[in-house]
DNA sequence: ACGATGATGAAC
DNA sequence: TTCATCATCGTA
């Protein structure tokens, strides 16, 4: 009786664990994992290739360097819950909450397979503030799966983030992280 | 190049 | 209560 091998590929949600570490760990290692939304009926999951790392109170790109607001508040709790926020009055950006607890920091997607544009991003998933403040989590609808893939290390190129030219120095830290095309 | 469009935070 | 600003996008 021949032997057989079985490859078995699992989807796995990211645990808690996975974005309680610094933003600028996290922020390349979102790339080639999938974000997942439920949206009116379907299940549909798209790969994560562009992603900023806005990390605490001193980058002045960051919406915490204003200290603690309502709007901020978020990014002062734990690791793995969305922030959404609206910009320019007209479109929804997503980001995912990390590192210790009253150490605001989050990583903004801004791109997804195709997509390519935060405010795109959300539009076409179907994600606005009602997610604010929500866990990553499946029973929120929108979570973040690892699908089993690797990057190599020559993946992922580094540039400045986009549309912070008022943060002065902190506007020239290659914080925001891209899969190659 | 520019207008849309509304929340946010700071000043008064 | 007013004001300037804004982690953008579509059209021109």
């Amino acid at each position: 009786m021949m032997g057989f091998w079985y490859i078995v590929r699992m989807n796995t949600e990211l645990p808690q664990s996975f974005f309680q570490r610094p933003v600028l760990e996290v922020a390349p290692d979102l790339l080639g994992k999938y974000l997942v939304r439920t949206h009116d009926g379907a299940e549909k999951a798209y790969l994560i290739t562009d992603v900023e790392a806005y990390d605490g109170e001193t980058d002045l790109a960051c919406h915490a360097s204003k200290g603690r607001t309502p709007r901020t508040e978020v990014m002062y709790g734990e690791a793995g819950y969305w922030y959404v926020y609206l910009i320019y009055g007209l479109h929804n950006i997503v980001n995912i909450v990390t590192g210790d607890t009253d150490y605001p920091a989050a990583v903004m997607v801004r791109g997804v397979g195709a997509i390519d544009g935060p405010g795109r991003v959300t539009k076409a998933l179907g994600i606005n503030r009602d997610l604010n403040t929500l866990p990553a989590k499946k029973e929120t609808g929108l979570w973040i799966e690892d699908r089993g893939y690797m990057l190599t290390k020559d993946a992922v190129v580094t540039s400045p983030r986009i549309g912070v030219d008022y943060a002065g120095e902190w506007a020239q830290k290659p914080w925001r992280f891209q899969l190659v095309d």
